[in-house]
DNA sequence: GTCTATAGATGGATAGAC
DNA sequence: GTCTATCCATCTATAGAC
């Protein structure tokens, strides 16, 4: 799978991005200053300014690929699985619980700390989360019209499914179960929860 | 339902409590300054010193009345409920949704801010947790050897419920949902998920 | 781009009067 | 218990040399 480290900027502005993301994950946005942040990546905390205008900016990176990796993990889930809403539930739910155990920390951040953003810079990222809860909404949502779900309220459905894969990212240990295990478990939950039959 | 204030204390400490709450549960605990604490409180900062040794003092109470809460709401939940597996599964996960629906801000804080607490005073928080989420596995494993449930991973449907029922916190409103309508939902998926027939 | 040095503001916490 | 005043550490960000 791909790794945290393509999808960062190459030389110093990724390795202050590697450094923030850790230490915001770890004690927050607040919590881990510049000169933290500067340290972990081997600089000075002046030096940090030629790459980037602010610590906020830092973090709006951080959140902005955050919700636009998941976002495309759902969608590219949905288009490759086949044509029957389990199919697409299932992919979807997979996708999901993947890409929070591949990028735990990204995913913290990106949640934990999209309220340390302005307004504008948090808007995107709060557009990005809907149309992933409306992706999911409108896989069930098919999936009731054809008649293989069973699901008084979509919304909640959704919501539920969300909270797990968010949480995922708190506290999977691959020692614990591997990625796959939470992917294929959660995946049969998610059939359990929209009233469909699981083998 | 009991009410927030009746589980703090009384005068100046009490308001320093919700002060402390309300703007750590906003802010986080980093985001939130001793200056912010007392205004909110309708003090000054040097006062708060009168009450609370320390701001993590502050958290530290917080984050035991948080969980103090929710393991006691869970407890009686069980104790009350009838004494089939469906039925205490059911009240288990209503009490826990009701809970974070009448105190959100005290279960974000609880969560979000526990890394901020020295070992020493997060331990007995952990172990609450660990407490709780023991109990919903007991009475999942009950109901497998009753028959009345079929669940391939104790641990992973349990970690679900918990994260189902901690995110509801955050997106609680009761204009978009009543707490019932959440509660009797969630326990109806929760019946889904342990392979238990619902209505 | 990276550094040293520092400005200017804010942080948690304390001293001592009332 | 509450206040005013303040200490001292740390914070984000900037200036200017190399």
């Amino acid at each position: 799978m791909s790794e945290l480290q393509s999808l960062l900027p190459e030389g110093t502005r990724g390795r202050v991005l590697r450094a923030a993301l850790e230490l915001f994950s770890e004690y927050g946005f607040y919590g881990a200053s510049i000169r933290d942040i500067a340290a972990n990546a081997g600089i000075k905390s002046a030096t940090l300014y030629a790459h980037y205008p602010s610590k906020e900016h830092i973090l709006a990176e951080l959140v902005r690929l955050g919700h636009e990796l998941l976002y495309d993990r759902l969608r590219q889930a949905v288009v490759r699985s086949g044509s029957s809403p389990a199919d697409q539930l299932r992919a979807l739910v997979r996708s999901d619980v993947l890409a929070h155990c591949e990028f735990p920390q990204l995913a913290i951040v990106a949640n934990n700390d999209l309220h340390a953003l302005s307004p504008e810079q948090a808007a995107s990222a709060i557009a990005l989360r809907r149309q992933a809860h409306q992706l999911v909404m409108d896989v069930i949502d098919h999936g009731v019209k054809t008649g293989d779900f069973k699901v008084p309220d979509t919304f909640l459905v959704a919501t539920a499914l969300g909270s797990m894969g968010m949480r995922v990212a708190y506290w999977y240990h691959p020692e614990l179960k591997t990625a796959e295990q939470v992917a294929d478990s959660y995946a049969d939950l998610a059939l359990r929860m929209v009233g469909h039959p699981v083998p």
